[in-house]
RNA sequence: GCGGCAUUGGCGUAAUUGGUAGCCGCGCCAGACUUAGGAUCUGGUGACGAUAGUCGUGUAGGUUCGAGUCCUAUAUGCCGCACCA
């Protein structure tokens, strides 16, 4: 019988939809389980053979989840929403929502053939208006909050204002974007405004200038992690800073969180390394220095406080606000050139020249140590937005403040004894400490910790941790996305009240960007808000008293994702964004699977975004995600024929790989990409080759033996005709004639092969490329699997087939809980060709083997376990087969003719006194009843002995 | 510069976590069946050696009865952060 795997996969998925057998209920008795899939953004090239890497691993593993009687929430959906949708959409010059639907539809097709275990019944997508009614409805809640840094929450603004009437700012610790400081009398004094604007410095969603990245060919600013080295991540275009009008996240106020989180998670060392550097937490202190001769002091950040003695001047960044304050007249002329040769700037320029730039501002400030006069510079190595914008520099430890000491002759005092200054600043945290005063003798770390105690104690400064991570930055000039459910009254942004959300993405008669950050929400018409009547209206009423403009601005790619897994647990709620009840079930994902590239995107916004839920009782777990698995990617892998262009090339012969570095054609060849579906096994299918484009017509070739057409024109078998192609590894990309599309695998070797071979390519979260090459030898398996389900007899099994199957039991439960699919292959492998050497033909051993094999192959696995209980109804699925469990007594079980074993070896372990002599414990193993058993008669080559643990014997 | 991860046959990898390195697959070699094979099946395949055997997990040390696995250096590669004070 032929393993018609079209014929099987096809009926089996037809039987699960009509069956709904993938269906789940948030009301079970069974224990809840929740597998999640980055959802993906349904993009116009469709799915490659590398997106299904992760869906397959966390397919196997929900599927076997649920075998072990847990209810398994494993969804999908689109991340709908955001850039790449709308940038598809301009290049193919169509409306966002019809490419998206396009999309959508292909995706799911594409993933349909490869039989996932999804509830379709709980697909979302981002740009549905049920969907991101609750992004909406996130953002309300946020605008309405502010972060309390006692209790490291977020409470209702109503709080803060409350506080507000009675106190003014008195003793307010709360997250913010600028110091204010108000008595009671003077904000019950303000203006309805003048509040707005005052409490805008404290909501978590807040509308502040802030210094932005620009991106003039995306028309949008965009968020940190979108921006790379000055360019934008997607599409590469330059990035400018800027300062525009924005809504921005409070996330900063969530670092500690963000970081302490990060302990009592179960993801990989480097993810949890790069958040934590993307965090930035740094300990150290911040300190006063007073301008000479004017009472006025300004605040620096340090974390090298034991190095105060050798501040030897002080620098602010271009954009501080001291600077104003401290440009003397003589100087202002310089100091103006200065900063608008740095405004010039773009960022990419900033980071790639780094050579020494500054100007002198013509004040001093005070050393509150040693009271030494100091100069105060500007320059742009500092950073304005990290800690206070202004730095004491130490030029002796420092090798930034060193390189300007040396460029603009300022002294340098070394504080370490031994340090040698005079071609290098000395920057480790180590030695003993000098010409430091009190600090004298002491050892770095020592004399960092004394000295925070000494300005604490002083009143010159105070403890203080710095984070890197920055608030987010939530504003797009972009259409296709969430629109903000604000208008504007009076300048100032208010809600639209919850009841009226969903506020729809309106119509436009041009969705494109703009490069003047003019939204493309300013083309739509109906889009103003009518406070009285509650509704989207013509904005030609804004004249009316009450009717206001909206927000033109829409939400960025991460809104969409930030909580959707909680939407998955309860997806046709109309009343909230996940129910109580189905919250209390489902609590956090359990395991989560995508890539690493959302590290410090995604998995950072989420992460903050469910602690925020958190706080206002939304979400259950502080943590959104228990366990994450970063699969690694698939590249492509790419094929060369080598063209021949040396003396009296045609342009038309190709030499064959073996061949390119004899002396005749080395540095005579020209690489070029061959489409990868002409080739097998490095071997060039020739007539396709000469089909596959018009230059290629009349090719001739060079053959791996070095014969030509010519040499042997009617000779010639295959072998000897064999053409060889090169080969590299690159992304997966058109351009390279690379990319493997799943159908094809699917429609030349079924889905269960690519599954399996997804799986056996390699360990699941390294890099690696498609290489064809193998999946011969995990098809040939099932073939073989399949072969052995012909014969199938009601006889008893022996005691070896349950022996080889309960070793595959054993070994594949291992595997799926360690996520070493890649090793479970092999072990199924090796079990076929036992079994089949047995001769098995014991329905029962078939049967169990089927059911092990369901989350790995599922549709043969499916064919197979109704063969061999043909009583079985069509609806009753191998998905809900119990997952057996193995026994220890069938793998002791042992014949003459099979011992046990370990990859040849035999072992076991015997408790002998630890300073037994070695003959001793020999003769005990000999004479141990079970070891007697093990070897059954025969002589054992060697034993190797560890007094007190182990025991090894060779047979 | 700081940090994380990796390095095992011709190739992808395995070694149940400190217990005889190289499972399984690809490729290759030989054989069988075939008019034929890019089909199928069987056997072999780390290196050196005729054999016995010896040597082998990037390199150099160390811990241990025992190290691919742990420790210390070092090299190479990949990834993250980076003028972050």
């Amino acid at each position: 019988m032929e393993y018609n795997f079209r014929q099987i996969e096809q009926r089996w998925q037809k039987v699960w939809a009509d069956n709904g057998t993938y269906r789940v209920s948030n009301h079970s008795d069974k224990r809840p389980f929740y597998v999640l899939d980055m959802f993906p953004y349904p993009s116009g090239a469709g799915l490659h053979v590398g997106h299904p890497l992760g869906y397959i691993a966390s397919d196997i593993y929900s599927r076997y989840k649920r075998q072990c009687g847990f209810n398994v929430l494993h969804p999908m959906g689109f991340d709908a929403y955001g850039l790449p949708a709308e940038q598809y959409a301009i290049q193919t010059g169509q409306h966002p929502e019809k490419t998206t639907e396009q999309n959508i539809k292909r995706y799911k097709e594409q993933l349909g053939k490869i039989g996932f275990c999804y509830d379709w019944d709980r697909e979302v997508r981002t740009c549905d208006p049920r969907f991101y009614h609750w992004t909406q409805w996130a953002f309300e809640k946020m605008f309405d909050s502010y972060f309390c840094n006692q209790t490291q929450k977020a409470h209702p603004i109503s709080e803060l204002i409350a506080h507000l009437e009675q106190h003014g700012t008195d003793g307010l610790d709360v997250a913010q974007t600028e110091p204010l400081s108000l008595t009671a009398d003077e904000w019950n004094a303000m203006s309805e405004t003048q509040k707005q604007q005052v409490l805008m410095n404290y909501r978590i969603a807040y509308l502040a200038d802030t210094k932005v990245n620009w991106c003039e060919q995306l028309g949008t600013v965009l968020a940190n992690d979108e921006v790379s080295e000055g360019l934008s991540v997607r599409g590469g275009y330059p990035v400018e800073q800027r300062v525009m009008r924005q809504w921005s996240l409070r996330v900063s106020a969530y670092a500690q969180r963000l970081l302490d989180g990060l302990n009592d998670i179960d993801w990989s060392d480097s993810l949890k390394e790069t958040q934590r550097n993307w965090i930035g937490r740094s300990e150290g202190a911040e300190m006063q220095f007073r301008l000479a001769g004017k009472d006025l002091s300004f605040t620096i950040f340090t974390t090298r406080a034991d190095t105060v003695y050798g501040v030897t001047f002080m620098v602010l960044a271009p954009e501080s606000e001291y600077v104003s304050q401290v440009v003397t007249a003589e100087q202002r002329e310089a100091v103006d050139e200065y900063l608008r040769w740095v405004r010039r700037r773009t960022e990419r320029e900033r980071i790639s020249d780094r050579r020494v730039t500054g100007v002198f501002t013509g004040s001093y400030a005070i050393n509150p140590l040693t009271e030494k006069e100091i100069p105060i510079y500007i320059s742009d190595y500092v950073l304005a937005g990290y800690g206070t914008g202004a730095i004491m520099a130490v030029p002796a430890h420092d090798s930034r403040d060193y390189a300007f000491a040396k460029h603009f002759g300022l002294p340098i005092i070394p504080l370490i004894e031994g340090a040698d200054v005079s071609e290098q600043s000395f920057d480790a945290k180590e030695g003993v400490m000098m010409n430091s005063g009190l600090l004298n003798g002491m050892q770095v770390k020592d004399a960092i910790a004394a000295m925070k105690q000494h300005i604490a104690k002083t009143g010159i400064g105070r403890v203080k941790v710095n984070y890197r991570l920055r608030d987010a930055i939530y504003s797009r000039q972009r259409y296709w996305g969430e629109p903000f459910p604000v208008y504007y009254k009076d300048g100032m942004p208010y809600l639209i009240p919850e009841s009226c959300l969903p506020l729809r993405l309106p119509e436009v008669s041009d969705f494109k960007p703009t490069t003047t950050g003019q939204p493309p929400l300013g083309n739509a018409q109906l889009w103003a808000w009518d406070e009285k009547n509650l509704r989207v209206v013509d904005k030609a009423k804004i004249d009316d008293k009450q009717v206001f403009p909206l927000e033109l601005c829409t939400m960025p790619g991460f809104a969409g994702s930030s909580a959707y897994y909680l939407r998955y647990m309860d997806p046709h709620n109309d009343n909230a964004l996940v129910g109580k009840d189905a919250v209390d079930y489902w609590r956090q994902v359990d395991l989560y699977l995508g890539g690493s590239e959302h590290a410090t995107g995604h998995l950072i916004y989420s992460r903050f975004w469910n602690k925020f839920l958190c706080d206002i009782g939304v979400a259950r777990e502080q943590e959104p995600f228990r366990k994450l698995i970063n699969q690694g990617m698939i590249q492509g892998r790419s094929s060369f024929v080598y063209r021949y262009i040396g003396e009296g090339a045609t342009g038309n012969l190709y030499i064959s790989y073996n061949l390119i570095d004899n002396p005749e054609y080395k540095g005579k060849i020209q690489p070029i990409h061959v489409a990868i579906n002409l080739v097998k096994n490095d071997i060039l299918d020739i007539d396709a080759f000469r089909h596959w484009m018009p230059e290629f017509k009349d090719a001739e070739f060079v053959y791996a033996d070095g014969t030509t057409d010519i040499d042997n024109p009617y000779l010639g078998t295959p072998t000897e005709k064999q053409y060889i192609c090169g080969s590299a590894v690159e992304k997966m990309s058109k351009t390279y004639f690379n990319v493997v599309n799943p159908d094809d695998i699917v429609e030349s070797y079924g889905a269960d092969t690519l599954r399996l071979y997804e799986m056996f390519l390699g360990p699941l979260e390294i890099s690696k490329p498609w290489d064809v090459n193998g999946i011969d030898g995990v098809h040939r398996f099932l073939k073989k699997l399949w072969s052995m389900y012909e014969n199938m007899t009601d006889s008893e099994p022996t005691a070896d087939e349950l022996r080889s199957l309960h070793k595959l039991i054993k070994k594949v439960t291992w595997d799926i809980e360690h996520f070493s699919f890649n090793t479970s292959i092999p072990a199924f492998m090796i079990c076929q060709s036992e079994l089949q050497q047995l001769g098995c033909t014991s329905k029962q051993v078939l049967d169990t083997l089927a059911v092990v094999l369901a989350p790995f192959a599922p549709h043969l696995a499916e064919q197979m376990w109704h063969l061999t209980r043909t009583e079985r109804a069509e609806s009753e699925s191998v998905c809900d087969a119990k997952w057996p469990e193995w026994n220890e007594k069938y793998l002791e079980l042992t014949t003459q003719k099979y011992p046990v074993q370990f990859n040849g070896k035999v072992r076991f372990t015997i408790e002998v006194a630890k300073d037994t002599p070695r003959e001793e414990v020999e003769r005990i193993v000999m004479a141990d009843e079970q070891t007697v058993r093990y070897l059954n008669g025969a002589t054992a080559k060697k034993v190797i002995v560890v007094p007190g643990r182990i025991v090894n014997i060779v047979m």
